[in-house]
DNA sequence: TATAGTTGTAACCATCTTGATTACAACTAT
DNA sequence: ATAGTTGTAATCAAGATGGTTACAACTATA
């Protein structure tokens, strides 16, 4: 199972908000073509990181505007906001015999290594900013 | 999205084994019982795990049995044998615009950042063997 | 050899999540 | 007043998941 696509949707959105914000009036058919996906989704997605506060999304008029600065974001923060996953990353079977010894202690012997893992791979988003993907952007474009 | 259970399923089972091979015949319904699952789930999971190489299951007669020491059985090669996750850990949108700047390189600029954030996830797997959860268990049993 | 217990696997099902899409009310700049 | 846009509900098809039934094939044992 995989981290729905959400996440590079918020991502790409993003970045095409902070690239084309001085150039281009940043609707949802804009980043929906961009993005290539039904302006519906894009919609949905600006909605969750407007949520989030890092960005505002002007109703009527159209368009997304920057609200905190890209050095400020981080991909977890994106990945949060875009709810990704909720709570836990893995998934544990419902009801472990608690009558059986392995049943009754698996959770004490599992949980923290799975948050562990889990811990490392958000971490790991936190050590990236949108900052670093638009630098990284402006050299190949 | 979260993954599979299959994962924590798996994990439970091999536990089962490895604790109660002396005193027990451990049957897919056996294991069933401490996990809770359905025993169809449970030997499919074993199929998986004989697949891997972890351990063999006999046919006929019935029980698993260990063939790698515990010691050499890591989160990680659980997970990798029962597929929680094929490839990549992250679900990327399918089409982006190769017209827009951002949309042809998108891929370039993220792809790395997600394949770091899945190996922090796999290296933290692969850091703990079935033998640490079997001595914390033994604590608590 | 006959039997009982077990594995391996196919088949089917209900449920859930996802992303696509249509539709439309509400809003705002011009 | 109009055209363009957002916000959101509703519906849909597709895919994954875990549960379950069913049964052929296999093996230890009496």
């Amino acid at each position: 199972m995989k981290i729905t696509s959400r996440f590079t949707v918020a991502v790409h959105t993003l970045l095409a908000i902070y690239v084309f914000r001085k150039e281009y009036k940043t609707t949802s058919d804009f980043i929906a073509s961009s993005v290539n996906v039904n302006p519906v989704v894009i919609r949905r997605t600006l909605s969750s990181l407007k949520a989030a506060g890092i960005i505002d999304v002007k109703v009527g008029c159209g368009g997304a505007t920057p609200v905190k600065d890209a050095d400020d974001i981080t991909l977890y923060e994106i990945y949060t906001a875009v709810d990704c996953v909720e709570g836990d990353l893995f998934n544990f079977h419902e009801k472990p015999n608690p009558e059986c010894p392995v049943g009754k202690n698996i959770h004490a012997v599992l949980d923290s290594h799975l948050a562990d893992a889990q811990t490392a791979l958000e971490n790991e988003l936190k050590g990236v900013t949108l900052a670093d993907l638009m630098k990284q952007l402006n050299i190949l474009m």
